[in-house]
DNA sequence: GCCAACGTTGGC
DNA sequence: GCCAACGTTGGC
């Protein structure tokens, strides 16, 4: 069991979403970083805890939790020529790209990017490292609890 | 829109 | 395998 923080344009798929989603499930497609990819490839397990982050909005911050509900499975988008994802050197022999599933569990109060800055117990969160814009990263057990504690949930 | 930081590509 | 050029991310 370990936890992740997973950073989603709320323009393209939001917490609210995913709440709102049959089963409040999603599939989250689009990762093209091979270190995030290999996260999901090789690290991830249905069950694990997921801070859901919405990036390049207005008011950056983790939107929701959630978890991890199925996969790893190939990413359907990187074979559709239409889709801003498409990945010509993929195959479906080949697959380049994964997806997993996730499903909403509480909603919690909006936590600020600028907010979370300021808690020493989060200090060491990849997501605050200076240039870091690893899309998915790990969340040790003592963030997490800090994060849910500052959400409410 | 700016721009720092990082990742990827491709010539050599 | 190096590394310059280019593309992307993402906060501000």
């Amino acid at each position: 069991m370990r936890y992740w923080l997973m950073k989603s344009e709320p323009d393209e798929v939001s917490f609210a979403d995913v709440l709102e989603a049959p089963g409040k499930t999603v599939a989250w497609f689009g990762v093209r970083n091979y270190q995030a990819r290999n996260f999901m490839r090789d690290q991830m397990q249905v069950g694990d805890g997921v801070l859901f982050y919405h990036s390049s909005c207005a008011v950056p911050g983790v939107a929701g939790v959630a978890k991890v509900a199925g996969g790893p499975y190939p990413d359907a988008s990187q074979f559709d020529a239409d889709s801003h994802y498409f990945d010509p050197k993929a195959t479906r022999e080949q697959p380049r790209w994964i997806s997993v599933d996730v499903t909403a569990v509480a909603e919690g109060r909006y936590l600020p990017l600028t907010e979370m800055r300021g808690v020493p117990a989060l200090e060491d969160m990849v997501l605050l490292q200076k240039g870091s814009r690893l899309s998915i990263s790990p969340v040790t057990q003592g963030q997490w609890d800090k994060v849910l504690e500052l959400m409410g949930v």
